[in-house]
DNA sequence: GATGAATGAGGCTTCATTCAT
DNA sequence: GATGAATGAAGCCTCATTCAT
């Protein structure tokens, strides 16, 4: 960022590969932690351990312990904004389609970082001003894939929305809801039901009249 | 041994008044402090100062650190338990409306717990098992009486939900979200046009065909 | 001590058995708390639970917790001048048989307040040195009779001891070691085996010649 | 991974080296802070002041303030299982003389470490269940020489002892005395005629009649 | 006399961060 | 680049002691 650019030297070429490569192992660390003991386990000194490397190496590549759990959510949330316009794309013109398509890969993301995903609601004192309003930021703009899909629809006159930004945040919540409340939903459902029986229940509220066979694929609940 | 043990002496019920107060007393300033600091910041020597007592004295009223995170959330989910059902009586003997009621009277308590409400979404080491199992069914059963509306609502004709429990539930977290995302809803809404507007969309998806002018007031959105 | 004492009032007498009666319940409290838990888990408020009165009581009658340790373990120096000289005169004339008597009714007085003289031990920093000192002159005090009726056989010709206060003192610490060292001495042993055993064994050492088959039966072991 | 695993690394040697000095200087801090302050005042945090390190540092070498108490006395206990059977074996073939020996090297040790030898006998809560057995086997076994060289010396029908593990046993409790008591001793006694006279009282309780002068020495007493 | 609520210093432990090697 | 020993502030909790009632 504040690296001089003027030319790549082959050296940079390779130190650049160590940092990502160094930055993923820390990263999938940090992650596989979450998912084992709990966010709230996350030492340094237990990350360096299970990275495999040592406490004083995270610090070269991540300033803090705020950095990393900053950096964490953020590849989580890179991760909707890589994977979720290739689904969008993958479902097609339709924008009815594209939004499912969106809203599934949102809960697929979701369902592979599941503590991770958590994590964006903790407010904790960790995360400074800078670094909360840096996600906040992000998860709004991760989340225009599903807005525009709404948007589209509307325009599109395949659904009618009074607001479509709510619908569209919505359904990011909902996402969100299978890690939030997972011991909840698991009880009863799995991962594709969950993601089929949201999705239908959305539908119908935005769904413009006339389409319910087009879209009775979409709409069916239950398994 | 040599005390009249004739009646319930009155002392009795001045130390419960005081057990009352202190326990009050204590609950508010965490919340005050989760309000202020964010939920980060009750440790016992902050709630301490905050609620103008010694460290010593809150464990006279609450076992460990556990005990009063757990108190807090339970004080929250208490008041679900009060407010909702005497919300949903006066809202009549309309299914519908007292749906309506019920979600309206969840998002304003929640809205005047904001932070203890979040507290709910924290994975903390420090709540054990016990605590967390107790939290998560004093959740599942504060929401039944949007369940109870819901249901009613399918038997009386006038709602069409093929999954009533996860409308109900959905309705659950979209109250929640109100104090989870409330960074991003106060941007461009008050509490009272986020019920409406969260309840119209909610309805289109489940109320029955041709009861759009019954509740026509409860379908329009905007400000 | 500091209280005048110029004319003895009903009114004293009545709160002399007050503070008797109240000392005797607490210090009773005291060695039956350090019995059950070990002589660490004595609180303040554990005694006072114990007791059955209230924190501020005890203080009434104790100046500190110094205090009431250090009346615990004179209250069991204070069991051997009393118990221990009664023994000794029941035993008669003969210096040997009132030793063996006096060293008997050491242990037994151990035995019932084992973990109290376990106390003697613990050189506490709540215990300031007045304290200390004023305990070990009452220890040195009471293992008198044990020194005299040693001196008494060494000038009756009956024992042969270059050291006779050595003598004395080592009968004391292993009666002390009953309480010590029991559980290493409850695996093979009960108390009056124990005492007939150390007896045995000590008289070995210090019994004139030919006088063995006088005191043969206390010089007999095993059970 | 991408380290050389050819041979044992220098690195290690360093380490278990550093391990062994920091070991061992806490041990010693802990050992002075018993002898300056009483046993009471091994708080942690002195601890790290006495050592001159940081009391997180305690932490890597010992898990808890239990660990290091352990530690202490098993130390001294080690010091037994060398130094004693050493001096036995310097004492020759005698047992007898292997006994006098095998005491006079517990007095020794217990005299270098007499506040740390007090500590066996608090029956500390610190100290769990396992970690007393743990304590209460070794000085099981320390006291083997003790228990060998009587039962040698029986076999070898130069002592006589109906019960030989008892006299081993008060041996040994005679040399804690000398840490336990040793206000009392110190009065009148130096170590060496502690030894001295304790031994000649023990031996002649289990000496073989007629072996007085072989031992003449032994059986000397005063000063 | 008696109560017990209240205090707060002090103890144990954890863990983010630094820095000499 | 990498290590990991070392630091020390901060958190939780206990308990001897006080004092208003």
């Amino acid at each position: 960022m504040s690296e001089p650019q003027t030319s790549i030297k082959p050296h940079d070429a390779a130190r650049q590969a160590l940092v990502e490569h160094r930055s993923r192992q820390l990263l999938d660390a940090a992650a596989r932690l979450m998912e084992r003991d709990g966010s709230e386990a996350v030492s340094m000194q237990a990350l360096a351990a299970e990275a495999g490397v040592s406490v004083g190496l995270i610090y070269r590549y991540f300033g803090s312990k705020d950095d990393v759990l900053l950096a964490v959510i953020t590849d989580v949330l890179g991760a909707f904004s890589t994977t979720v316009p290739e689904a969008v794309e993958e479902a097609g013109e339709d924008p009815v389609r594209r939004l499912a398509a969106a809203f599934a890969a949102y809960c697929r993301v979701i369902d592979s970082h599941r503590h991770a995903a958590v994590l964006t609601y903790r407010e904790s004192k960790s995360l400074d001003e800078a670094g909360r309003d840096r996600i906040k930021r992000l998860e709004v703009e991760t989340s225009e894939p599903l807005r525009a899909a709404v948007r589209d629809g509307v325009e599109a006159g395949k659904l009618v929305a009074a607001d479509p930004d709510l619908v569209a945040y919505n359904l990011l919540l909902l996402a969100h809801a299978w890690a939030l409340k997972h011991w909840y939903f698991e009880q009863t459902r799995t991962l594709d039901s969950y993601i089929r029986d949201q999705l239908a229940l959305a539908l119908r509220a935005i769904l413009a009249d006339g389409l319910g066979d087009a879209y009775a694929d979409l709409l069916s609940v239950g398994r």
